[in-house]
RNA sequence: GCGCUUGUGGCUCAAUGGAUAGAGCAUCAGACUUCGGAUCUGAGGGUUAGAGGUUCGAGUCCUCUCAGGCGUACCA
């Protein structure tokens, strides 16, 4: 439900009622319990339009304000605030009708937008490292955020399969007469020893650059050894996508090969539009006020990152016609799309009204503070850090003597992998990210486990009562009142999320409803005795529709739930 | 040098231009014949890096300074 739009509206209707003019000014959440559940700063901002003063603007407007459905009380305070109060009765309704339906009261977009997420992209040269980890859960669970709230996603897993380093690991094979299948752990050695040599020797790193552009041009030999990196390193990569639970298959895979017949396009076109200039035997578009030009093409030929990323822009808007188009990458790179996307407004390959945006999040670092190495300095394997997410999970299962090993094996997983989600979720994205195991597995705080263990506990009240859920919910505690304004503010949640790509408002919710439960529960009793059956069956709702909020909340940044832990 | 970005209690983080800047961890003090105490209640702890400015109102917007991070055309 959208619950702010339903008050605006009688906002709204109260200013045409005392016929005053404005441009839509929307409510906020109170920011403490005695000024309301809602407010209206809305008079302050209009006082110099109306060259009225605000407490009298908002006395107008009270006087129409309908106060019988939604509302049930408005109040003017301070310079002009108005703070304004839900109908319980309505409330409870609303909430009961929540409960019964699958969506939880959530509407699908009227009008779905065509939207293109990028993320995950993991170099094939390489294993996939905990630099993958970031761009991988937040583009997946943007994606899974948007296809809930009714929008038409097309994830799109942009993977390094095509450019220098490949033109070095050939030229590299080549050297080292290596042919035939190479195993995973081999190619991340080889790797290094390639890049040692590329580093070392200027022979060398040439004859790399030349191969590039061979490769670019079709050789089959080099073809057929390219296919073989690809083929073992994608295969590595679902097997981590399997452990996460990120939803990326082979059909959204679209690699940087996939725009090579494009290239060259994207090249004649801005030659043809009279953007492209020759520097140093490279081929340019200087924007205006930037100090860095756009290379489309090097010297000896081949083509960069920037020109993919045009002919990526160029399909992405016009054969799969999307409307807005995510970027989940490093905001290490935030200086290259601010110009790649402009670029690509100003060459017509995207339409004006497509929205483009680099939804940029910060590095991964230890608990000093320092980039997230091994110990020896290397980086950190991606399905390393997951299985031991899985093993330190397994520590903090209470009851292990409960379980079979099978049901502790699936257990930690969901925990371990949940845990590591969680913890890099709930943070701003933009800003850099400590991993610390110890915090994020721990049952104390805005943590996984703590929320799991909020779900656990209402499920083992289901299973005590074991019986059919069916009755009013009647608000009789200022808990209770709060607990069902935020239940229906879920979708104004989702919807603000969708809108700022920041799954760390959906944790803050959940968070807040959690532990908003958990303070409801421990001073009104569900089972014990005493209670009256129309009491119990109110707050049985009541602990269902927050079971049921929670659960679709984590499942929508990819992490399940389990009934008992 | 230039550009981008960050700076909020001891620590990790919140906060559409709105009221007395909120949580959690840690610390201290409480609640238990537990509807799962892996919980809940409470306390202390802040000049939002600093200085100006815009505004009825600034952690948020603008300018400058300081400090950190990152980027700075033939890697991606």
């Amino acid at each position: 439900m959208k619950l702010k739009s339903h008050i605006n509206h009688i906002i709204q209707e109260a200013f045409v009622k005392a016929g005053i003019e404005h441009e839509a000014i929307s409510v906020s959440e109170s920011t403490k319990a005695e000024f309301g559940d809602f407010q209206f700063n809305g008079a302050m901002a209009l006082s110099k339009k109306l060259g009225k003063n605000p407490r009298e603007i908002a006395e107008t407007l009270i006087k129409h304000l309908d106060l019988d459905t939604i509302l049930s009380k408005a109040e003017i305070a301070g310079p002009g605030f108005i703070n304004l109060w839900l109908n319980p009765l309505w409330l409870a309704l609303q909430c009961e009708v929540a409960q019964k339906d699958a969506r939880l009261g959530v509407e699908k977009r009227a009008a779905p937008m065509k939207v293109v997420v990028d993320y995950s992209g993991p170099n094939m040269a390489k294993q996939m490292h905990v630099g993958h980890l970031r761009s991988s859960i937040i583009g997946d669970t943007l994606a899974n955020l948007l296809s809930y709230l009714g929008d038409e996603v097309i994830r799109q897993n942009h993977i390094g399969d095509w450019g220098t380093q490949f033109g070095m690991l050939i030229a590299y094979l080549e050297e080292m007469h290596k042919e035939g299948s190479v195993s995973l752990k081999d190619l991340e050695q080889f790797y290094k020893d390639a890049k040692g040599r590329f580093d070392a020797d200027e022979a060398f790193a040439n004859k790399a650059r030349e191969y590039v552009v061979k490769i670019q041009s079709g050789d089959a030999h080099c073809l057929a050894l390219w296919q073989q990196f690809i083929a073992i390193s994608l295969g590595h990569c679902e097997e981590v996508y399997d452990k996460l639970s990120v939803k990326l298959t082979r059909d959204d895979v679209r690699a940087e090969s996939f725009y090579n017949d494009d290239l060259s396009r994207v090249v004649r076109d801005l030659y043809g539009k009279g953007l492209l200039k020759e520097s140093d035997g490279a081929q340019c578009v200087f924007l205006e006020d930037e100090e860095i030009p756009v290379m489309v093409q090097k010297s000896d030929g081949g083509y960069l990152y920037a020109t993919t990323d045009l002919a990526a822009l160029r399909y992405r808007a016009g054969t799969l016609g999307a409307k807005r188009i995510l970027y989940v990458v490093d905001a290490r790179q935030a200086g290259h799309f601010k110009q790649v996307f402009r670029l690509a407004k100003e060459a017509g390959f995207v339409p004006g009204d497509v929205a483009l945006e680099h939804v940029a999040f910060g590095t991964m670092m230890d608990k000093g503070g320092k980039p997230f190495k091994t110990r020896d300095g290397g980086t950190v394997k991606l399905i390393d850090l997951l299985d031991e997410a899985v093993l330190k999970a397994q520590d903090t299962i209470k009851d292990k003597s409960s379980y079979t090993p099978e049901q502790i094996d699936a257990l930690a997983k969901i925990i371990g992998i949940g845990a590591v989600k969680y913890a890099d979720l709930s943070i701003n994205r933009e800003s850099n990210y400590i991993f610390n195991w110890d915090k994020m597995l721990s049952f104390e705080g805005n943590t996984s486990l703590y929320m799991q263990y909020a779900y656990a506990r209402i499920q083992s009240i289901f299973r005590r009562y074991d019986g059919a859920i069916e009755g009013h919910i009647m608000i009789s505690d200022p808990l209770e009142h709060r607990l069902c304004v935020l239940l229906l503010g879920f979708e104004d949640v989702l919807n603000r999320a969708a809108v700022d790509a920041a799954p760390n408002q959906i944790t803050s919710y959940l968070y807040e409803l959690a532990t908003l439960f958990m303070r409801f529960y421990e001073q009104n009793p569900i089972l014990k005795e005493g209670v009256k059956q129309e009491i119990k069956m109110s707050r049985l709702v009541l602990a269902d529709l927050t079971a049921k909020t929670m659960k679709q909340g984590l499942n929508l940044l990819g992490i399940e739930v389990v009934d008992a832990l």
